[in-house]
DNA sequence: ATAGTTGCAAAACATTTGCAAAGTT
DNA sequence: AACTTTGCAAATGTTTTGCAACTAT
């Protein structure tokens, strides 16, 4: 669940890093070349990634500024604190997603091929807050997961044909 | 994620035990003390709860009769493929509600006192629907939770009262 | 210099598993 | 008797933490 972060106005124009930048300086905290590698890497492409898939792209711990699977978790943290990153879990682990400068959005999600499938509803998000309306709640989030058989798995039934990976 | 389960008949006069002796039968598993002492546990209160808590419930480690806590794990599991439990996941752990004889419904969670409240609403499962059929994707469930702050503890705001447990 | 940051190994959790003993049919 | 179930302890998989060394400001 993505803390509320209250950084003044909202620029939609900044880029991740300058949101980033940005959000390190109100706290006080700093950056670091493994956070620069980090979110190079995370916004490299528009993929739903998790701890070990990143640790898996990045240069082998053999090789020089290599970065720490401990490090790599607590960035993440700090990304989706800084609103970069949206977090969700998913079977056992947690789940991250671009949210800087991208449209709310929920998921299908295909339990053969494990890929996620984004999709954007406003009707959703009247209901969402009409029940809320309702119970006199105030949504700070919402997570809808709509799970089942993606239309690529269906077709290749019984072929054992692996559709692409979920990175 | 519960899986399917062909029982043949759905009799929804059933009683959850007699529906469980059903699925035990039809899988050449067996009834034993364990299973029947946490099937009254389970059902002596319509709740959401964790491994953890009904565990917590149970007597005592040090009594006779004492279920060990993988049992526990290995049991509730077995609930779940009987279609008695629903489950999922809630910050790092299993929740788990009742099922059988439930209605499907959706739940808002107050991410204060962590209460879940359910909620039902057919708009969801048309929109479930509609989003699936433009996707061609087979739903076999879905999840929504709405995270928030309930109106309890919007009211006793910095009293810090501590509302109803989740237990 | 003063904090924040890092990698490592160990700890923490929630859940599962191997296994021999015990329970069910 | 045949086979499932159980409790225990150990293993698992994921994420966190303690800490001394390191680094950005």
């Amino acid at each position: 669940m993505a803390e509320e972060n209250s950084l003044g106005s909202v620029d939609v124009s900044q880029s991740p890093a300058e949101r980033f930048e940005e959000f390190l300086q109100s706290r006080g905290k700093r950056m670091t070349q493994s956070k620069r590698q980090l979110l190079d890497q995370v916004y490299s492409c528009h993929v739903h990634f998790d701890a070990e898939s990143l640790i898996e792209q990045l240069p082998a711990s053999s090789e020089a500024g290599h970065i720490g699977r401990a490090t790599v978790y607590r960035v993440l943290n700090e990304f989706v604190d800084a609103g970069l990153l949206r977090e969700f879990k998913l079977d056992g682990r947690r789940v991250y997603e671009h949210d800087y400068g991208y449209p709310q959005h929920d998921h299908l999600y295909c339990t053969q091929c494990q890929q996620l499938i984004e999709f954007e509803s406003d009707q959703l998000l009247n209901l969402v807050n009409s029940v809320a309306r309702e119970r006199r709640f105030r949504v700070s989030g919402h997570r809808l997961i709509i799970s089942g058989i993606c239309q690529t798995c269906r077709q290749s039934k019984r072929r054992s044909r692996k559709p692409v990976d979920m990175v």
